[in-house]
DNA sequence: GTGAAAGCGCTAACAC
DNA sequence: GTGTTAGCGCTTTCAC
C-alpha cells in the first residue's frame, strides 16, 4: 500500500531531472520560480509522498525521536509526550514511544533502535541505562537527554525538577498548618528521585525542628496498594501521625483510602499530601493537595535540548530545572486540637 | 550515531558474500551449518544491527503499525495499546502511536503515514475517517482494521463490544436494585457509540416498562466537567432522578462530585453506574460500579485482525464482538424507601 | 548452498 | 539553476 508515484514519475510530467523534483520539494532555495510551481502543483496534483525509507537510507537519518518510559500505561507520561511532541513536530520530527515496563534492561532494546536508525535521539525517562557493555563516556556522545528521573554520573544532559525542594514545600506546608507528627510514604529509595524527595522531607523536618522517627518514613513501590498498606502500618503506631506526605499521588490516593477504612476522615483526622498532581487528584475526594509538576514543559524543554544536540549545538552542562507549584487543595487541615495536645 | 558494522563488514570477515550472510541473519534456511553459525557469531561479537531504512527499502515494508486514537493523554487506550503491542511483538511488528486531537481530518496524516511506508497497516479507534478525496471502496483495501469505535458501512473489519447489550446491562442492575426514575448522561449523540449505549439505555428502560422522559437524557462530551453540570441539571429537576447511568467514567466521575456538592451522598441518595472501568474507578469514593470493557483483549484482537490482513489472510467480515462485565461496586445501592414511595 | 549483480527511491556531489 | 551520476545498506532474483 506504498504510494505507487514516486520522484521520478513527477520529473517526467515536469521535464525536469529527479533531483530538480527533490530540490523543489525540500524547499532548499536552489529551484526557480517557473519549474518550482509546476513541480509543487504536480506533486500535489499526482498526491505525491516522498518514501521515508528511501529518504532516511540516503540521510541516514530519521527525523523521528524516541522517548523512553517506565510504563506507557501511567498517564502521567502522556502530558510529558505532548510537550515533547509539540516541540518535536515544529522541528519536522514525529516521536515514538518506547516502554521498559519497569525491566532492568528494558532500555538496550531502544538504544538499539538508535544504532538501526529507528529514531536519531532519545529522551530517557526510567532513571537507568542500558545494561549492555556501552561505556559512560560513549554514552556521553549519543543524542540522549534524561527527564526527570536522573542517571548520575552518566554526563548526559538533564531536564528535570528540584524534587527535593518541592518535597520540603509540600512538608512546609503541613508544618505551616500546625502538624508536628509528620510521616512520610517514600519511594524505592535507592533509586535517585525516590531519596530526593525523602531527603527534602527529612530536611524540612529538621529544619523545622521535628523528629524523624524511623517508624514515620515507610518506602513503597508508587503503588495504590502500597499506599494502603503502608498508611495502615503507620495508623497502628502507638503516635500515629496526624499528616502523611506521600512520594507521589497514587500512594497518596491508597493512603486515604486506607485511613478512611481505618475509621478517620480527611483531612479531619489526617492530612495527605501527593506528588505529581495526576489527572484526577482534582476530582479525587477529598481533592489532594499535591506537588504539580509542569509536565508538559518539562517535555518540550527535554525536546528543546535534544534538539540542540541533534543540530550540533552544545547542550547546557548544567541540568534543567523547572520549577514545581504546590497545589493546596482539600486533603489538607490544620490538626485537631486534641491530637497536638496528646503529641506534646 | 548510526550503526557503523554492516552486512559487507561480517562478510568480509567471514569470507563469504554479503547475500549468504543476509540470508543467514534472517533465518531462511538457506545457509548451511558450518557457515551459518561463524556469521551469527561474528555479528554478535562485531554487535551488528541492520538498518532499518535499507530494509524497509527494499522489502517495500516497514514491520510497522499505526494505532490512532482521538487522545493519547486518555488513560483508557493505554491498556489497548498493551494488547496490540503484545500481539505485534509477537509478530515481529513495532506499534506507532498516532493522535487526532479529535479533530476532523485528524486521521488524514495518518493515512498518509500509510502511503510513505512508515507503517504498514493501521487500527483505527477514532470513529472517523479521513477526509480527503479517498473513496470508501478504495479504504477497504487498505490494511486498515477498526476498533472500540464504529465507522459504518466503510467496509472495514470491526473489533468491538456490543455497546447497546452493555448499557442495557448497567440500567437492568440499576431496575433490580429498585430504581424507576434512571436518568442518562449520554455522549455526543449522533455518533455511533455514544448512540447506542444511550439506545441500550432507552431499550432497558422501556423493556422494563419505565418512562424515559426527555429531561432525563442530557448530553455530555465525555468530560469530567459535563458529567458534573449535567448532573446539577438532573437533581434540579422537580422530580431527579435516584440513579444515572453516565456513557462514561469520567461523567460519573464529574456527577459524584456534583451529587455530593449538592448535599447528596452517593449511593445512597443516588446510584451512579459509569462505562469503562478506567484505572482509578476502583481508587474512587465511592468504587464507581461501572461496564468493563475487556481492553487489552481488544487490542490483542484487533492487531490479530491486521495481521491476518497484513498476510494476505482474509480479515473476517463480522465485526469480532467482546464481552463486557458489570463490575458493581461501590456507587450504586437501592434507592431510599421515601424516593420509592415519591415516584409511585 | 553460495556468489554476482541489480535495484528499492531518494539525495548529494559534481559538472556545466 | 539544472542535469548526470553515484550510492545509502539491504534483499533477492538468477546463475552455478
Amino acid at each position: 500500500m506504498t504510494g505507487r508515484v514516486k520522484i521520478i514519475d513527477i520529473a517526467r510530467r515536469v521535464g525536469v531531472s529527479p533531483a530538480t523534483v527533490s530540490r523543489a520539494l525540500s524547499d532548499t532555495g536552489l529551484v526557480a520560480e517557473p519549474t518550482l510551481s509546476r513541480i509543487r502543483d504536480e506533486a500535489r496534483a499526482m498526491n505525491y509522498r516522498p518514501n521515508v525509507s528511501a529518504r532516511n537510507l540516503r540521510t541516514r537519518r530519521s527525523k523521528a525521536v524516541l522517548m523512553v518510559v517506565r510504563d506507557v500505561g501511567n498517564p502521567f507520561y502522556l502530558d510529558v509526550l505532548k510537550g515533547v511532541e509539540a516541540c518535536a513536530r515544529e522541528a519536522g520530527y514525529s516521536v515514538l514511544m518506547g516502554n521498559t515496563e519497569n525491566q532492568p534492561g528494558g532500555e538496550d532494546r531502544y538504544f538499539d533502535m538508535l544504532r538501526d536508525g529507528h529514531a536519531d535521539g532519545m529522551i530517557l525517562i526510567t532513571g537507568s541505562l542500558p545494561e549492555d557493555e556501552m561505556h559512560r563516556d560513549l554514552l556521553a556522545q549519543l543524542p540522549v537527554v534524561v527527564a526527570l528521573e536522573m542517571v548520575e554520573q552518566s554526563g548526559l544532559p538533564h531536564v528535570q525538577i528540584d524534587n527535593k525542594a518541592a518535597a520540603a514545600d509540600a512538608v512546609a506546608h503541613l508544618v505551616g498548618l500546625g502538624h508536628r507528627r509528620i510521616a512520610h510514604i517514600s519511594g524505592p529509595v535507592p533509586e535517585p528521585m525516590a531519596s530526593l524527595r525523602e531527603r527534602g522531607f527529612r530536611e524540612a523536618m529538621t529544619g523545622a525542628g521535628l523528629p524523624v522517627p524511623s517508624s514515620y518514613v515507610l518506602r513503597g513501590d508508587y503503588s495504590l496498594a502500597a499506599g494502603k498498606g503502608l498508611c495502615c502500618q503507620l495508623l497502628a503506631l502507638p503516635e500515629p501521625p496526624t499528616a502523611i506526605f506521600a512520594a507521589n499521588d497514587e500512594m497518596a490516593f491508597g493512603a486515604i483510602a486506607a485511613a478512611r477504612r481505618a475509621g478517620l476522615e480527611v483531612p479531619r483526622d489526617l492530612s495527605v499530601v501527593g506528588f505529581d498532581d495526576l489527572y484526577l487528584s482534582e476530582a479525587f475526594q477529598p481533592p489532594l493537595t499535591t506537588v504539580s509538576q509542569p509536565r508538559t514543559e518539562l517535555g518540550r524543554a527535554a525536546m528543546g535540548v535534544l534538539l540542540d544536540i541533534l543540530s550540533g549545538r552544545a547542550p547546557p552542562s548544567e541540568p534543567f530545572v523547572l520549577p514545581t507549584t504546590l497545589q493546596v487543595r482539600g486533603s489538607t487541615a490544620a490538626p485537631l486540637a486534641q491530637v497536638q495536645l496528646r503529641s506534646a
